[in-house]
Parts: C-alpha cells; sequence; structure tokens
DNA sequence: ACAAAGTGGTCAATTATGTTGTCCACTTTT
DNA sequence: AAAAGTGGACAACATAATTGACCACTTTGT
C-alpha cells in the first residue's frame, strides 16, 4: 500500500500462474515424487494455455528441481523428499541403536498429532482413498506376506498424514518413512516378521482407521501412540530373538563337528 | 476440474483486476457513496497499469452504476446503498405505527448481532476510528445540540457495523439508517428532543463502545439490546407527550377567548 | 527388429493485450 | 479570467500469448 488505499496490480503473468499451480500441487502431495505428468500437448489443453507458455512453467520448475523431463520420454515429478539428515549424520546414525529409539519415540508424538488432525479433517475423498488402502493391507495379511504388508504400511501412514493436511507434516514425515523404507534405523521385515505381529498391527492399523472414519480425534491419538509403541516393543524383542537365534544356530554348528 | 487434476489456469485481465479491487473497496465499505476517486493519472500509477486499462475498469464499473464520472469533474461512489422496500411498500409503512414497531424490534436484534461480533472482531485501526467519533459525540452534547447529536448518532452506528466485519449485515443496516435518517419511520429528534434522553443515549453510546473496546461480546450485545430498547420507549414517550402538548395547547386555545 | 505413435524441443508468424504519449474539452480552483 | 486539474479519445509502439509447423528422441505395438 503506498499512501493511499488502492494496491498495486499484480500483472502475473500466465506461465507463472502455471508454474504456481503445479507446485501447489507437489506441496499438497496431490502430485508425488515419480509420478508422470500428461503429455504436454494435452496438458497445455487441460490448462487452456498454449504450448510454449506450458514449456516457459515447466523450464521454471525444472530450474527449481521440482520436475524432471526426459526428451520424448515424458516429464515427471523429481524426487522432492528432503534429506532431514545429511550422509554424515545418517553413518552416525545408523551406528548408534539409540537413535533409532529417539526416531521412533519421535514418531510416536508426531504420529499421534497426525491422527488427531485427520480424524478433524479427512474429507470423504480422503477417507474413500483410506479405505481402499486398508482392504488392500487386509487383502495382503490374508496372503501371509510380511514384505508386502511391510510395503502397505509406509503408504497407510502416508495416506493418514495427508489426511492431516498440513504440508509441514505431510514432508517432514515423509523424509522419516523414506529412512524407514530404505533401513537406515531396522528392517521393517524385523517387526513384521515377529511372531504375532502381523495381526497385532493390522488390528492398530483398522482402530487408527476406524477412528478417522468415526472422526474421533482423541481415538485416533491413542490408537497411533498405542501402535508406535508396538513397534518399538517389536524391534526390541526381535532384536533380542535375532540374537538368540544366532547363539542357537553357532552351538548348533560346534556340536554338530 | 476436466477429467485431470489440473484446473484451466484464469487469464485474468488486467482491466477486470482493477475493477474486482474497487468493488471490493465499496462492499467492505472502505469506499463510500459519495467518495471521490483520486484523478485517472494519479490513480492510474497508484494500481501500476496505464490510463487507458483504468478507463477501462472505471467504464464496466460505472455501467454496474457502482460509480459515476462527471467530464472534468471527477469520478465518485456512485449511491449504491439498496432500497429495501419499494416506494409503494414504503407509503404503507409511513401509515402504519405498528411497522414502525417491528422495525425498532428488528434493529435491537441486529444490532446486537452486530454489537457481538464487533466486539470479538474490531482491529485496533477500527477502535481509533470509533473512538474518534464517540469523542465527536462528546463534544456535539457540550454544545446541546441535538440534531448534531442525532447525526453522530447514526455514523457510530454505522462505525460499530463496520467492526463487525460481514459486508451483509453491514448493507442491510445501512439502508435501514437510511429510512431513519430520512424520516420514514420517525423523526430521530423526536427521541432526541425528549427531557434527558440525549444524556441517557450518550451513557449507552459509551456503554457499547467500552464494551466493543475491552473486546467483551456479551457486555456489547446487551449494551446495543438496552440501548434500543430505550429507544423504543423513548419513541413512544415522546409521541404520547407530544399528544398532550397538542391537547393542551387546545385547551389554552378554548379557554383564552 | 522395425514402424508407428507419443513425447519433448524449437521457432516464426500472427493475434491479443497493455503502455506510452499526445491532444481535446469540461470543471474546479486560484 | 486564467491556470490547473479533471475526464475523454486514440494512434503508435511494446509486450505477452497463441497458432502452426517441423525436428529429434523414446516408448509401444506388431
Amino acid at each position: 500500500m503506498g499512501d493511499g488505499i488502492f494496491s498495486q496490480v499484480s500483472h502475473v503473468r500466465t506461465a507463472d500462474e502455471v508454474s504456481s499451480q503445479i507446485e501447489d500441487l507437489i506441496l499438497e502431495g496431490v502430485l508425488r515424487v515419480g509420478d508422470k505428468l500428461p503429455g504436454e500437448r494435452d496438458l497445455a489443453e487441460q490448462l487452456g494455455v498454449s504450448r510454449p507458455i506450458l514449456r516457459s512453467a515447466i523450464k521454471d520448475l525444472e530450474s527449481r528441481d521440482l520436475l524432471v523431463t526426459r526428451h520424448g520420454g515424458g516429464t515427471f515429478v523429481a524426487d522432492v523428499i528432503g534429506d532431514v539428515f545429511s550422509k554424515t549424520m545418517l553413518e552416525l546414525i545408523a551406528d548408534h541403536p539409540k537413535a533409532t529409539d529417539d526416531y521412533l519415540e519421535y514418531r510416536r508424538d508426531v504420529e499421534a498429532v497426525a491422527a488427531r488432525y485427520a480424524a478433524q479433517r479427512a474429507t470423504d475423498d480422503d477417507k474413500a482413498l483410506l479405505s481402499a488402502i486398508v482392504e488392500r493391507m487386509e487383502t495382503a495379511h490374508q496372503k501371509s506376506d510380511p514384505s508386502e504388508e511391510a510395503a502397505i504400511d509406509v503408504e497407510f501412514h502416508q495416506a493418514v498424514c495427508e489426511c492431516a493436511h498440513n504440508v509441514i507434516l505431510l514432508h517432514t514425515l515423509r523424509s522419516c518413512y523414506r529412512l524407514l523404507s530404505n533401513g537406515t534405523f531396522f528392517s521393517r521385515d524385523l517387526v513384521y516378521g515377529f511372531p504375532g505381529a502381523r495381526t497385532k498391527l493390522l488390528e492398530q492399523h483398522r482402530a487408527i482407521y476406524d477412528a478417522i472414519m468415526d472422526g474421533d480425534p482423541d481415538a485416533a491419538s491413542q490408537a497411533a501412540s498405542a501402535h508406535m509403541e508396538f513397534v518399538q516393543t517389536c524391534k526390541m524383542e526381535a532384536l533380542k530373538a535375532d540374537a538368540w537365534a544366532n547363539v542357537s544356530k553357532l552351538r548348533k554348528k560346534m556340536r554338530s563337528t
């Protein structure tokens, strides 16, 4: 505002409007890492702009590492998940089991917040997406495939987080899921392979899911905390059993010669 | 949204952006009926657009009766206060005293709502404007000029309404103030001329003002209701006193011959 | 393995929109 | 009464966006 009540007109260029729209879709998690955008000719039509203008916007987004294009291959959402920790710090963390405990403690609290928000804010579309994931989770459970179940686990938590409609929460937890998925802290199979864990985890996911569907923030928060506490306990017990199995195996090896 | 996640780009023209900004200023009461806009050359500079573009916007606003321009004279905000009632209905109302009672009943309830919102929502700038009006009101009171006080009365209620930050409330009450100001219901001087009324009205206005300044919605609502009830009582008593004065005058006339 | 289809990359010609600058005529202010 | 400020109009120019065409790479289908 100058000295009067009028403000400067924005003069937004068309290409910048396109950039802004695509940015928002990435920020909100509607467009995710690896997603392929429609071809330029089709996308220009959907946006109602000319191809050179769209290309200008894509160039801008590429220069900011939000998109990558391949000549003849298409346009994709770049790997935009930030790295919470540097590589050096990750190496330190991997060598210190206490960091895993701290990580689980952090996630217990933050997942509880996410679940609470999800129960308060999930839209009907959000709930439909969540329902589809839980259905796939139950199907995988019946096939007794811990790896498949573990993969859907991360997808479920990501979906809960999207229901929370807080982009900072979404991206910070996403970075954590990345670390979990690539085994920086511990192998998820360690938890899923634990006897009886698969059934328990499914129950807990259903409890979170039911609370969100019921719109019950307290129940959702409690279910999320209980779930993370169980995962923490499982990890500790599984590590012990692993150690015991290793000792038994060594004993057997010693005795059979 | 078509079949995808992308939406059509708006392609807003500069002139339309200017129109929209001026519309908003009128709607929010920042620009009021009769206000003169800056000259075109100056305004174009403040908005950061060219004069032909500004003129195009003004033409648009003129065609929708939001602005009026006079060649060589300037550009003004048009009379945008709507008429709640048609002329025919106004004539009916003027002939039916009960309508005045209904009007005061309506205002008592709606003014209470406005005062409540004002107490909740008034910004520091709002409060500064309100303080200036109350100061002028007190000055007029000391000058013992009921007409001046009555004029500031409407200004005070309008300012309270602006503090409520609800444009529908603002414009509907404005239409009502218009009817009050032009004597459709009753003469405001009837109320202000009533013995002791001036002091009482000032006290009541201060009570509303103090509650808004204190951010107390309940107190503001109650003060506004009490104020309108008092006005209603005054109007009735003043009408009776008028009738009595007329009778006494007739008696004196009969007895002095 | 090859051809067709789909993709990104580039750019000239054209159209649309906005700006600059100038001049006229009316109204207000000094 | 003159000067200053205002709205009214418009041509020339600049900028932004669209249209249309063609090239080269990649993916898909046969």
